[in-house]
RNA sequence: GGAGUUGUAGCUCAGAUGGUUAGAGCGCCGGCCUGUCACGCCGGAGGCCGCGGGUUCAAGUCCCGUCAACUUCGCCA
């Protein structure tokens, strides 16, 4: 027999019964009824119940058995009792009588219980990972994300693509991020960087022309962290083509993204039809450029009832320049207290607050019924086309100046014929909605029809405004949208929604400085080539497209420039002379001067894609062995300090913290 | 670097308004138990209430500072 095991603890059915068989695992639970006592045995594949009473051999070892020691058992399998069987495990029908155990691998009292499902703080699970990761969950989600990376890989030799690996200890390239540097010691003083990701040998791939390339690669970078966001490394499924326009790169990544999450997704629905967005629409009606569209909130903007209104506020704001107001509208968000709950969001987030307006059902007042019924049958008359004589006649006059000038101007609408606005100035007085809040008050019953009837809301619903330099309030818009979405259950379940977020604006302005910068990769063609760039540059679009999922960006690609000339002319725009480009991308440039096919790609964040196949909320949840929030490894020791050898070989000294 | 939340037993957490000896569940140790599968029952150990200072007759509780963890902003091809 095997020195381990004759069968795996998932393994044991009842047509094995009978038999003498061999087991080792993990003791994960010890119930003891004194004369008679179980055990779970856990492996990998799952668990299966031992026992011992006090005529087995065994009996005496097996009491002492702490949880988590390894053993292997002798025993027989025995049916058990139509009364007795476990329906839970797939082993339920059996179980194995011992008599003989060796302790393979003692266990000492436990930092963190493999069983269960208490929760413990990050830091006992990050130093005892080895434990954590024995626990069902982890287990599970590691399990998922090695079945994901397998599906990715199948499906991206199944569509002609060829994997390759490119180097590690590489050369910096400026792409954004901090570098990670390793120092070199044959050449004191000089250093390799890790690569943020293979962007530059990816594109040198297809300049020796291998057509089409991918890799499940890791990438570098020195940033602090995010709960979707590792510090120091990720994973991602980098691709390239060649000969291929941006719609040529969607088509040949959505089945392999959507093949995945239709593969893994636990039947959610996957959207099989992603739609374009631009950047400026998405953070128009999003207010982010990785939008949720599980939430079928849009955002619009609204400035124009806003200019020169009574609500001071937002009027005197729209006279300075590059000012917008944008309402947030919340369909059945029309009640006072998730009105005033919603503002107190927007505060605490660090704005002055949201004005918002919500409509209900309009009492009429008494006083106010002539003037309603006179107006409703003279609108009815005239849209009739029937002549309105005599109508005056058989209501008593409306009772004060204001509801005059409101009377009068729907007449004079109906006599110039413009039915349209007679009916609408009618609506915003005398209609069957009330809208409610400070902000209605302020800007008066037309201007607050004319919101409603451009966001398409009604009774019982809400709507927010913000104000500003769109700039300093989008990504709160975004924030909000986003809570309005789940506290009002708009917010679709157990589904993913994926857009194309296209034409990224190639530049951007620090708003301090003034200086013009790469918004994103500076390797990617700008829409319009050479001619686009002697305009503004703020204009420029790139051939540039990020995916979104449920609110997460889970790939990012682009159209590369392969033109020396355009990308020197890009360059030079960011501020960057053309001996620097040379120096810093001398291969790249180099390479594209002896024949670079027109190419594109993506990549595509193979642990945040398991981290939304997972539901997990942190990226921490779906990482063998990942760092804490401060980039510190707890279970390895690392970052450590080196030793004085090997400074010296290296010839470094680190200079004291001041 | 800024902000928010949290910090009480090994772990998860409870401890209104300041007031006797700081509690529960899980885990751990000891005992009982031959059918459990989150076994049950009895008993026990285990606390610088994150740390430092202050207010008060009295502080786990109030105030100030500080440290740590997580989240977030900045940052992130």
């Amino acid at each position: 027999m095997h020195a381990y095991r004759s069968h795996t603890c998932a393994e044991l059915n009842k047509a094995h019964a009978g038999e003498t068989v061999r087991l080792s695992g993990w003791v994960h639970r010890v119930r003891d009824h004194g004369g008679v006592l179980f055990i779970d045995l856990r492996d990998h594949y799952g668990m299966t119940q031992v026992l011992a009473d006090s005529d087995s051999p065994a009996f005496k070892a097996i009491e002492k058995l702490k949880a988590e020691t390894v053993v292997r058992v002798d025993g027989r399998v025995k049916a058990r009792d139509a009364s007795l069987v476990n329906s839970k495990i797939p082993t339920g029908e059996i179980e194995v009588y011992v008599t003989d155990l060796e302790v393979l691998g003692p266990a000492e009292e436990l930092p963190l219980l493999v069983f269960g499902d208490q929760e413990y703080p990050e830091e006992t699970r990050l130093t005892y990972r080895f434990l954590d990761l024995r626990r069902e969950k982890l287990h599970r989600n590691m399990m998922l994300r090695s079945r994901v990376v397998k599906s990715m890989r199948d499906r991206m030799w199944g569509s002609g693509f060829t994997e390759f690996q490119t180097p590690i200890i590489t050369a910096s390239s400026p792409e954004g991020a901090r570098d990670f540097l390793v120092p070199s010691r044959l050449h004191p003083g000089k250093f390799y960087a890790l690569p943020q990701a293979p962007q530059q040998f990816k594109q040198l791939i297809m300049v020796a022309g291998f057509d089409r390339y991918f890799q499940i690669a890791p990438c570098f970078r020195d940033e602090d962290p995010r709960a979707d966001r590792s510090p120091t490394d990720f994973y991602q499924l980098d691709l390239e083509m060649s000969f291929v326009e941006q719609e040529d790169v969607f088509a040949a990544i959505q089945p392999v993204i959507q093949g995945v999450f239709e593969e893994f997704g636990g039947g959610h629905k996957v959207d099989a039809v992603w739609p374009r967005i631009s950047y400026a629409d998405s953070a128009l009606w999003y207010g982010t450029d990785k939008p949720d569209l599980r939430n079928p909130i849009k955002m619009a903007r609204v400035s124009e009832h806003f200019a020169g209104s009574g609500f001071a506020i937002f009027a005197k704001l729209l006279e300075q320049e590059g000012t917008e107001i944008r309402a947030i509208p919340a369909p059945g968000g029309g009640s006072r207290k998730f009105c005033d709950r919603m503002n107190a969001f927007a505060q605490k987030e660090g704005l002055p607050g949201m004005g918002y307006i919500f409509w209900r059902k309009r009492g009429i007042d008494s006083s106010l019924e002539n003037t309603r019924d006179f107006l409703t049958e003279f609108l009815s008359t005239a849209l009739k086309g029937q002549p309105t004589d005599g109508i005056a006649e058989r209501h008593s006059a409306p009772s004060s100046d204001e509801l005059d000038e409101v009377k009068n101007r729907i007449v004079a609408a109906v006599s110039e014929g413009d039915f349209e606005k007679a009916k609408f100035i009618q609506d915003a007085h005398f209609g069957h909605l009330d809208a409610a809040g400070p902000v209605a008050k302020n800007i008066g019953p037309e201007r607050t029809e004319a919101i409603r009837r451009q966001l398409g809301l009604g009774e019982g619903d809400a709507v927010f405004f913000l104000g500003g330099h769109p700039a300093q309030f989008e990504a709160v818009a975004g924030r909000a949208r986003t809570e309005i979405g789940r506290e009002l259950g708009l917010t679709e379940q157990n589904a993913f929604r994926f857009a194309w977020i296209v034409d990224f604006p190639m530049y951007e302005k620090d708003p301090e400085t003034g200086k013009i910068d790469f918004s994103h990769n500076p390797f990617s063609m700008p829409q319009g080539g050479m001619e686009a760039l002697d305009g503004d540059p703020l204009k420029v679009l790139g051939y540039q497209y990020d995916l979104a999922c449920n609110g997460y960006e889970i790939v990012s690609g682009a159209i590369r420039n392969h033109r020396p000339e355009i990308m020197f002319r890009a360059f030079a725009l960011a501020g960057y002379p053309k001996e620097e480009v040379e120096n810093r991308f001398g291969g790249m440039v180099k390479a594209f001067k002896f024949g670079a096919p027109p190419h594109g790609g993506c990549a595509a964040g193979i642990d945040r894609i398991v981290m939304l196949l997972a539901d997990e909320q942190n990226i921490r949840e779906v990482i063998m062995f990942p760092m804490n929030q401060r980039a510190e490894d707890l279970m390895m020791g690392a970052p450590s300090e080196p030793t004085n050898q090997q400074m010296r070989e290296l010839r470094l000294r680190v200079t004291p913290k001041e």
